[in-house]
This record gives structure tokens, C-alpha cells and sequence, in this order.
DNA sequence: CAGTTTTTTGACCAATTGGACAATTTTTCT
DNA sequence: AGAAAAATTGTCCAATTGGTCAAAAAACTG
């Protein structure tokens, strides 16, 4: 069980577990949880199926370990925000962190995306706690920036969640944004990373309509 | 075949054809291609599976019919887009038709967002012959509004990424966004559609810095 | 090196899946 | 009404699936 885990793994055990999870990764996000099979993870592991069932009781485990290791990583760029630093600075910098993740990690970024679609099974709960409180904390700094006038009126949650929505879109939507533009990855986030900054610029800034 | 249908259809034809098709949308959204099974189609649309059968020769077919619906459906209003009104109406009523798309039509779009997350199997050459083509000609006719200086710049391109992704983001990360806001659905979406006005207004005005 | 533990695997199983098909029922047409 | 066509279904099947298990191989221990 995972639960009752040691905490004492052998060499061995550390290894074939990354394996198994990155293999995991690059599966589920290309089918999700239900589309991914023992035995694609297995070929992309190189593994055996009873090996992999050896080091995790089930494909739900293996799907539930790769996305709680994913969910803080996910989080992780909000608690960099400081409420000490200059508003836009800060917003302008937690654009461009989700913007980098989106360009250097699109498998989990697709991964997150699948499970919120498909009815959050086994993250709803942590979206409910942990996320909710971790925004609220958030959203709190920026309503206080918006009174002290160092921010432009916004509602701040519908701010996150369209900064969450324009960047992971790079990623989940890769496919279709590359069909339309025929530019290199690098032309194609520096492009992004110019026009997102425009538009937050335009919308926090304080000399507005 | 498909290809080779006959143009009358008989009553019960369309009749079953369409109740098979709202219980595939159904289905498919909520499981996806390879999640969904035939079986569970079969209880939502009240019919056996080997009737199920007798209509479509496939669930292949069943997903590529129901998909190939939407997209028309979900290009269409680019094409209200009107190079003679008021830019930033035009642009303006397009993001809320989008919203209201998201709102009324939640599985449409969360089927067409698995659909590309998951590698645009059906979809890919629809993305890059008839979107980009409708894209470019609304994006041509960005570019010589903000000639005209009747908008601010912006790049064409990324302002419909960026309206896609926020407008759909309701619809498809909802779990996530209904978690952290306990709002009904009528007040969450009036708070969406005023940020996102002001989002857009600042972003496309002129007088900006 | 011998014994013990850990790791690996081939063979197997039951459940689910997409789909085929012949027989039956219902609808349509004259 | 009666024949022809269309629609419906029960039964079946082969392939794939997640997972088991006992035996073999490898790694670690004294």
C-alpha cells in the first residue's frame, strides 16, 4: 500500500519508480486515465506489466502518484507572488512562470487538463482545499494592491483564471495553436510572451479609460 | 458508408440518428473517445447496442459524425465578425457570443477540447485548411483596423488564442472554477463576462500607455 | 559462498470491449 | 390485407484489458 509506505526505498526501488512514472506521464497525458493501458506504460518503461504491478498495486495508483506529484509543482509559482514587490512586476512574473511551464512541461500541463475535464476524480478535493485557500490568500494581496491604487480595478479570481487559461492554452491546445502558425516553438512563446505581457500591462495599469 | 448516403432520410432515421448523437455528446465529453464505450451510449440513448450498431457502422463513426457537427457550430461566429462595424464591438460581441457558448454548451466544448488535448486525431487537417483560412481572413481584417488606427496593436492571432482560452475555460476547467467560487451559475458567468469586457477594452483601446 | 530477500517474468484468468449475425418484429407501400 | 423493406434484438465471438501467481533470476547479506 502507499500508505503504509517505507521510507526506506533500495536503489533499485527509486529507480523503476521514476520510470514507471515518466512513462506514466507521457501516456496518460497523450490518452488519459482511461485510454492509457498497463501495456503502453510498460513499452514506454521498457518494463514488464507484472513488474510494474509489482511496484504499483494498480494503473489508478500509478495515475494517482503521477498527478499528486504534479499537483504542488502546479500550484507552487502562486506562493512566489510577494505581496512586498511591485504589483505588475509580481503579475507580469507569475504570467511568464505559467507561460515557461506551459513551453517546458505541456504533458503535465495536459495532464491537469484532462483530469479537470473529465470531472477532477481524484482532485476535486484539492481543488476545493488546498487551491481554493492558496488563491484566496492571493486574490486577497490583490484586492489590497487595488485599494492602495497600485493596481487597476479587476476581480481578482476571474484575473487568475484567465492568466491560468491563456498560458496552459499553449500547452493543452499546442496541436491546434501550430496548425494556424507555422513558427518554431521559440518564435512562437516569445510572440505569446509579448502579447500576453501587453495585455496584462494594459489591463492592471492604473492610467486607463 | 457515410460517404455514400442516401439524401432522404426516413423519419425514424433522423429520428434515432439524433437521440443516438446527444447521447454519444453526452458520453463523449464526459469520458472521451477511448473511455467511452458503447455500451454506456447505449443506456443514455435508451437503445441496444446492436441498434445502436445498425445506424452507425462504428463508434468511431458515432464520434467522428458528432464531432464533425460542432465544428461548424463552434467556427461560426468568427464569421459575424463585420470588417465594417465598430472594432471593438465587433470584437466585443464576439467574446460574449463565445461565452455564451461556453455557458450553454458546456459538453460541446469539452469534447472539443479533449479532442485536440488529445492529439486532434479527427480534427487536425479541419484545423489547418478551414479554421486557419477563416482565421486569417479575421485576422487580416485586424490588422487593417489597427492601420486604420481604430484599435490598439495587437497581434491577431494571439488575441483569438486568448479569447478562446478564456471564454472556454469556463466550460471545460468548470470543476476547478466552481470549487474555488461558490457562486451559481448566472452570477459567475455576469462576473466572467464583466472582467472580460474590461480585459478586452483595455487591451484594445487606443488610449493605453 | 550459501542462504535469504528482492526483483523479474511467463503463463494464465475473468471481465469488458467493439462488433457480427441470424432471427424476429415493426413499419411502409401497394 | 399482404408482401417487401426497414428496424430491433438476443446471442455470440475474438481481442483487449487489468490484474494474479508461482516459479525463476538477481541482488544483497553474513
Amino acid at each position: 500500500m502507499n500508505l503504509i509506505e517505507k521510507k526506506t526505498l533500495s536503489r533499485i526501488q527509486k529507480e523503476k519508480r521514476s520510470t514507471i512514472k515518466s512513462a506514466a506521464l507521457e501516456v496518460f497525458s497523450e490518452y488519459g486515465l482511461r485510454g492509457a493501458t498497463l501495456d503502453k506504460i510498460a513499452i514506454a518503461s521498457g518494463l514488464t506489466k507484472p513488474n510494474i504491478l509489482y511496484y504499483y498495486s494498480s494503473k489508478d495508483q500509478i495515475y494517482f502518484d503521477v498527478l499528486s506529484g504534479l499537483l504542488d509543482e502546479w500550484v507552487a509559482p502562486l506562493h512566489d507572488i510577494s505581496p512586498d514587490g511591485d504589483p505588475i512586476d509580481e503579475l507580469l512574473g507569475y504570467m511568464k512562470a505559467k507561460l515557461k511551464m506551459s513551453k517546458q512541461k505541456p504533458q503535465e500541463s495536459k495532464l491537469f487538463a484532462t483530469e479537470i475535464l473529465h470531472g477532477a476524480p481524484l482532485t476535486q478535493n484539492v481543488l476545493a482545499t488546498s487551491l481554493k485557500q492558496t488563491l484566496d490568500k492571493t486574490v486577497a494581496v490583490i484586492d489590497k494592491w487595488i485599494e492602495e491604487k497600485k493596481l487597476a480595478y479587476v476581480n481578482g479570481y476571474h484575473l487568475f483564471f484567465s492568466i491560468w487559461a491563456m498560458t496552459q492554452h499553449y500547452a493543452d491546445f499546442d496541436i491546434q495553436v501550430k496548425s494556424i502558425l507555422n513558427q518554431n516553438e521559440e518564435a512562437l512563446f516569445n510572440d505569446a510572451e509579448e502579447y500576453l505581457t501587453s495585455v496584462l500591462l494594459r489591463t492592471l495599469s492604473l492610467n486607463a479609460p
